[in-house]
DNA sequence: CATTTTGTTGAAAACGTTTCCAAGCTTAAC
DNA sequence: GTTAAGCTTGGAAACGTTTTCAACAAAATG
């Protein structure tokens, strides 16, 4: 913090008014004369005063900013996110302080401690991280205005953002159904989280709805690891032609990345052989990864971003008595990971 | 902010102790008595109670945070230097905060005046977007403390981290008459910025010393305006193949990238006909662009992220009683834009 | 001209902490 | 057994604002 700077007293004295009447015209009040507050503004240019925003803060009991708590601020998959919050905080004319909270409890914890005391109005907590009870359970107890993004917390009347998970897989896989796949096999990530039960869920009702028999087999639990998914893919192509599965729906693109390269090393190709399809653009092992652009289920983070800007707002003014609750549909993106299944197979 | 929090003096209350003896146990001090002490905790937990950070700040002069402004949080070009800047900031302890200054001169002084106020104890601020000089001068002349990167401020001695721009450019040229070239242009950029400047001599004292004769339409210049490389490459290819050059320096990727897309344009191919080189890798035009992968000048962002972290806080602690001035060297990265030149052109 | 209304101003309290200082008590030293 | 030293504790001031309230002057009303 600045060494040593002019205060609103200082200001009173050079000006010789009180403390008060410095506050009306930094504050902008309309009952002070006209004389007067050109006195005051000369004498916060002679002295390059500036208010310091931690006493302000404390007495107004308002700190004019909020703050993103994200898990990897680095991550190029926020980047359409961040962008929003970028546009929606400047619309606003907010302060937004993005925090990258890392994987440590306690580091999260400290942040959230921070910013929640007197250093922000509000926060929005995006991802699973948050999911754990105790930390919104704490923010609900004490009335701290927040909003969740992607983390499905069912427990609370808490104010949410979600992506229709559930819908993104029915597009995805009629996807490869309209293209002629009957073979799609699912490859889903840990079920502890509820986005891959939704997106499990999808395919379930969408394979069902088009009276596509499925055995136990296809559904394949790669679960926490998403490596795995590479010896599950290249042991799925040892399979007899006829038994092999033509698609593979994965819960998300980690998994689609390892098992496209199961695919390949397995003496096969992306998407002749078997067509691939996920959540999410590549953004993880994108350095390792050697394959065709994925055909995705894109979020719509932009939208998602600069939305959550507004609604945080909108609560901070109290204008939202009923726990906000969207959800935002998501879109198929083509690549070069799907196509027809080859005539053998068919 | 929180509706209604309990304070040091519920606190006080709840175990029968003075505010004084509160604070002390909060603080850790161990002038208190293990009994006592035992009890303030103990209603510390049971009334929920966490301490106001601005409060704190405003008696300690001390926010026990510090922030990063960069123009823009979610370019992919800043990925790397966002992660180190996590990784240092985590092994630190400390609550960082990454704000987004987006284009508009007064949002930006708004984030400044907000920051460095009682908020933070230091700031970093990236880039060229802080090089007027009010800003700097401002904060140089309140003594609050900061540190910029890749800026180059040369009219007050102010703390700096920056990248060896010139011996840059000599290893991208040096690159490319290894390869065999001798018609070399550069298309230079702004050349009101320090870096194209930097990037232009050390292009300029590689040619000389390797005897490299060049005319003046050796520099071509873009301005700021990168897409003007494409048409100036298009019309470059126009030249009878004995005056056309054989290998393009680009001042950076925005430029590279134009240039390319001019090059195909005009029917040639990229790096048969002619190689391409500049810094930073491609993250502007991504969705635009169709080439091969870049050769360029790649600056070790990441450990610049972590390095700012640590010299700031050497700043706030005090130990930086002469102006830090770090610069960190480039590394080539060979991709696919650079070749021989063709046998013909030799 | 007396009275009410309106508009400007300053004194002082408040926001929630930390910290200086003095007071009280205990223990050690002589 | 007196005095000095060392701990532990509480009172009160301070940090830099905003805001309530009352005071006062000027203008408007009758």
């Amino acid at each position: 913090m600045k060494a040593d700077t002019a205060t609103v007293k200082d200001v009173a004295r050079h000006a010789q008014v009180s403390l008060a009447t410095v506050s009306r015209v930094i504050n902008g009040a309309d009952n002070v004369s006209p004389h007067i507050r050109q006195k005051v503004q000369d004498s916060i240019k002679a002295l390059n005063y500036f208010p310091n925003n931690a006493a302000r803060a404390l007495v107004r009991r308002k700190a004019d900013s909020i703050a993103i708590l994200i898990r990897n601020l680095h991550s190029t998959f926020f980047s359409d996110l961040i962008h929003g919050m970028e546009d929606g905080g400047r619309a606003k004319n907010l302060n937004v302080l993005f925090c990258s909270m890392g994987k440590e409890q306690e580091n999260r914890d400290r942040y959230i401690q921070f910013l929640t005391n007197g250093i922000t109005d509000g926060i929005i907590l995006y991802g699973p991280l948050f999911s754990d009870q105790p930390i919104i359970e704490h923010l609900h107890g004490v009335k701290f205005p927040f909003l969740l993004i992607e983390n499905n917390f069912q427990s609370l009347p808490v104010h949410q953002i979600l992506i229709n998970n559930q819908d993104g897989a029915r597009v995805a896989v009629e996807h490869l159904i309209e293209l002629g796949h009957t073979k799609i096999v699912h490859f889903m990530g840990d079920p502890n989280r509820k986005i891959n039960l939704d997106r499990f869920n999808g395919y379930l009702y969408t394979m069902h709805a088009h009276g596509l028999n499925m055995g136990e087999h296809y559904v394949r639990h790669i679960g926490q690891d998403s490596e795995a998914a590479y010896s599950i893919a290249r042991e799925m192509m040892r399979l007899p032609s006829q038994e092999r599965p033509t698609a593979i729906f994965c819960s998300d693109d980690k998994i689609a990345a390892q098992a496209i390269m199961g695919i390949m090393d397995a003496g096969f190709s992306v998407p002749e052989n078997v067509s691939v399809l996920c959540f999410d653009r590549l953004t993880h092992y994108e350095d390792q990864y050697r394959g065709p652009d994925f055909t995705y289920v894109g979020q719509p983070l932009y939208e998602i971003g600069r939305d959550s800007i507004m609604y945080l707002t909108e609560i901070l003014e109290g204008n939202a008595q009923e726990p906000i609750m969207k959800t935002y549909d998501t879109t198929l993106v083509l690549g070069g990971t799907t196509a027809p299944p080859e005539r053998s197979a068919q």
